[in-house]
DNA sequence: TATAATGTTGCATACCAGTTGCAATAAGGA
DNA sequence: TCCTTATTGCAACTGGTATGCAACATTATA
């Protein structure tokens, strides 16, 4: 599906140029990628899906992309316990933070909404004075499926 | 608690030994560092230190003791946040787990233990069904001393 | 709608942290 | 002490990301 210039823009989109950031096709494109995304991405992944896209976008440019919404604090950078190689992994800044959880024996990805990390985050600015820019919780361990089987992974 | 909780340098060995390994000059040297350092080491660092006690050691040693300490969860394993490089910073994994933030101004790490933790990963262990294995909490943001000022980035 | 100023892109290349293959060496048990 | 097996150091390599720069696209202005 080509990407109309007409087409709406995303919420990633809106906030960037209503920065006064300069919007190129490219630019476009990737933020489609990141806003659609189901899953948590890391730069290659991105770069394909872009590249179905536009197919003469630069891996570069999707750094550079990246690096501009990291600025920006609308997306997070995540490491998902680095469970295959050092990629990193993206998405966008949700309305409300969620805590990470990543199986290493199946590798899936679980999400997790929790008022005591809510409660936590404000202890942390009371209690240490300290003004929270981002977050990131992430825990390493055994699903409920994997806890429960003795077969090798996967 | 059958052991007590004091810091006795050698902790890491005697943990290595008992579960059959092999303890090599470099691995004690490496060991030692680990043991001994009173802030997080990067790898570049710790080769450093263990350099100034072992002039030989190379660093793939290094890297493949951070590997061994990390597969055994002797060590935790930080990214504070990447602010400088992608590098990754190690600790001796302590008694109790606690969180690490880091100021984006000054740099600074400080570490903090919170009962809302605790409880936060018992929630995740019995609302999730998820063994907990390991648990990395990282925040960025402005430390007290940081918040109040208007200068530049030290 | 053309022009100018400035920001962004793609390409090539470099960089950095970490990994791997392999022959030489050392540890720990017999 | 010898023997087996794990570990080491070296060199080369990898994967992920960053940079210099000329060409180009965007946006403001005329
Ligand atoms: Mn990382
Ligand atoms: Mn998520
Ligand atoms: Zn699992
Ligand atoms: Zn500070």
């Amino acid at each position: 599906m080509p990407l109309p210039e007409t087409e709406i823009p995303g919420r990633l989109q809106a906030e960037l140029m209503s920065r006064g950031l300069r919007m190129t096709r490219q630019r476009r494109t990737i933020l489609s990628v990141v806003e659609t995304a189901k899953q948590h991405l890391d730069a290659s992944q991105l770069l394909r899906r872009a590249r179905r896209l536009d197919p003469q976008i630069d891996r570069v440019t999707v750094y550079r992309t990246l690096g501009l919404l990291k600025r920006h604090g609308l997306i997070d950078e995540l490491d998902l316990m680095h469970m295959q190689g050092e990629k990193h992994f993206y998405e966008r800044r949700p309305q409300r933070d969620h805590i990470h959880m990543a199986c290493l024996r199946c590798g899936k990805i679980t999400e997790f909404e929790s008022d005591l990390f809510d409660r936590l985050k404000g202890q942390i600015q009371r209690d240490c004075r300290f003004h929270i820019v981002v977050t990131r919780l992430e825990v390493g361990g055994y699903c409920a499926q994997c806890r429960t089987t003795d077969q090798p992974k996967d």
